[in-house]
DNA sequence: CACCCGATGTGACCTCGTTCACATATGGCA
DNA sequence: TGCCATATGTGAACGAGGTCACATCGGGTG
C-alpha cells in the first residue's frame, strides 16, 4: 500500500517528492543515513491532508505512529476536566510530533489539531519499529529528538513555577520571534496568526491577562499589536525582562 | 580503570556485584540483553558513594554520563534566580537519572543531590555511547525510558496549569503511596522522610500552604502526620479529590 | 449589505496562595 | 544533657491573576 504509493510519487510528482525527501533528510531523520535507507524510510511513510481545525488525533487514542509536518501547522493541546485549554506545543513544517507513540505504542497524551490546511507525513509504528530495531543510527537520532523535547518540557515546567505571567509572556514572545520572526523596518514581526486566547493557553493563563500585558507593552512602545501579528519594536527590552533585569 | 575494577568485584564481593547486576538487568537496561553484553555493560560502569546532602552534579555542569541509584535517594532540583526551589524528581534505588546527558552530551539541566548516604552506578558517555551505537535493542530500551520521562513531565506540566494546590497535593500523596507506601493497620504509610518544605517544592508551592492543607486533612481524619512520615487513613478520599469528585 | 461570530479591550471584584512574623516542637550532636 | 539548627504550626495582610460582565471591532458569509 504505502510502498506502492511512493515510487509513483518519485516518478510522477517531483515537486511533492522532493519536499518529502527534504523533510526526512534535513529536519527529521538523518542526513547521515545512506540513500537506500532513506529510500526505504520513504517507503514506510504516507501522506495525509487535514483541513483547518480538523483533528489529527485525540488524547486517549491508541497511538499507531508518528507524524511530520510538510505544510501547515499543528497545535498540540490538552484540556482540563472543566474545559480549560493548554497549548503544549505548536508544530511547524519540518518538525515532527507524536514520536512517543512511535516508540512505546501507548495512548496519545494530548490532542493534535490542524491550525490551518495542513499536510502530514505519517510513519506507522508497525512499519517503522522493525526498521528502527536494525538501525542504531536512527535510534540515536530519535533519542536526540527526545532529549530536546525533554529539555524543553522541563524548562517549561520550571518557568511555570518560577516566573510570573509578565516574564513568561516576554520569554514566549522572544522565543517566537527567534524561531518565526521576520525582520521589518518597524521591528521583528511575528505573523503566526495566533489569537490572544491561544497565546494565553500556551502559557497556562487567561486571554484577558495576556491582553492587558500586551497593551501595557504597546503603551510603552515595546511592541505593536495587529490582528494575527505582533511586531516587536524593542526586543531587547523583552529580553531584559526575561533576564530578570527589568 | 573501570574495566579492571569490575572483574575483581565479580569475584571478590558477591553481594555487591549481584546488587549491581540486579539494577542493570531488572530496572535499568535489558533483561533481554545477552549475558555477554550485560557483562560488558558492567565493565563500563563504576560505583561511587555520596554522603547525605552531597551534590552529585549541578545545573550547567558539562555532563559526562548517566547514573543509576544502587542505594539511597537522589533529589533532582532546580533553583530560580531568587533562590526558590522546585524538586523535579526523586530518584529511588533501581532508577536512573541524567540520561539526557548520556545522549546529547549537553549541560546538566538541574542539580542532583544525595538525600541520604547514597551509592550510584555511573555510566560514562565516552564508554557507553560507542556501545550504544552498536546495540539497537539498548537504544530502544533507552527510548522507552525517555518516553516515560516525557509522559511524566508533560503530565506534571498539565497539572501545574489545571489543578489547584489541594488537588495537586492529593495527587502527589496518592502517587507516593502507590510507589512507596507500606500498608499498616492504620492505613498506607509514606515513610520517605520528606519534609513539608520538600513536598512543597515538589509541587511548586510554599511549605506553609502544604502544612495548612495537610492539617486540614488531618482534622478530617483522612491522614496522620508524623515527623518523616504521613499515613493515609483514607486514600479513597484523596483519590476522589484527584478525580475532581470532591 | 446586513448579520453574526469570534477576537480584542477593559474595568470591578474576588480568591487562592504567597509572604511575613512568630510560636512551638524535636532530633542530632557536642 | 543542654543547645541549636531545622521542621512544623498558624494567623494576618497582601497581591497576582482569575472570573465576570460588558463594549467594540472586524471579517466572513448567506
Amino acid at each position: 500500500m504505502t510502498c506502492t504509493l511512493l515510487p509513483e510519487g518519485i516518478r510522477g510528482d517531483k515537486g511533492r517528492t522532493r519536499e518529502m525527501s527534504t523533510v526526512l533528510a534535513e529536519h527529521f531523520l538523518l542526513k547521515h543515513l545512506p540513500p537506500e535507507d532513506l529510500r526505504r524510510l520513504e517507503g514506510f511513510a504516507r501522506r495525509k491532508g487535514f483541513k483547518a481545525k480538523e483533528p489529527v488525533f485525540m488524547k486517549g487514542d491508541p497511538a499507531t505512529g508518528m507524524m511530520a509536518v510538510l505544510k501547515g501547522r499543528i497545535r498540540i493541546t490538552s484540556y482540563s476536566s472543566d474545559g480549560r485549554e493548554v497549548v503544549l506545543n505548536v508544530i511547524n513544517p519540518g518538525e515532527v510530533f507524536g514520536e512517543i507513540a512511535l516508540i512505546d505504542g501507548g495512548e496519545r497524551t494530548a490532542d493534535a489539531v490542524a491550525m490551518e490546511d495542513t499536510e502530514l507525513l505519517i510513519l506507522e509504528r508497525r512499519d517503522f519499529l522493525p526498521y528502527l530495531e536494525r538501525n542504531p543510527e536512527l535510534c540515536i537520532k530519535l533519542l536526540t529528538i527526545m532529549c530536546q523535547r525533554l529539555r524543553k518540557t522541563s524548562e517549561q515546567l520550571e518557568d511555570f513555577s518560577f516566573l510570573d505571567l509578565r516574564t513568561r509572556l516576554a520569554k514566549r514572545l522572544v522565543d517566537l520571534a527567534d524561531r518565526h520572526g521576520e525582520t521589518t523596518p518597524e521591528g521583528v514581526r511575528i505573523a503566526l496568526n495566533l489569537s490572544q486566547r491561544v497565546l494565553g493557553a500556551m502559557m497556562g493563563t487567561s486571554r484577558e491577562a495576556v491582553n492587558k500585558q500586551l497593551r501595557a507593552w504597546e503603551e510603552e512602545g515595546i511592541l505593536t499589536i495587529r490582528r494575527g501579528s505582533i511586531t516587536l519594536r524593542d526586543p531587547e527590552k523583552l529580553e531584559m525582562i526575561v533576564e530578570a533585569l527589568a
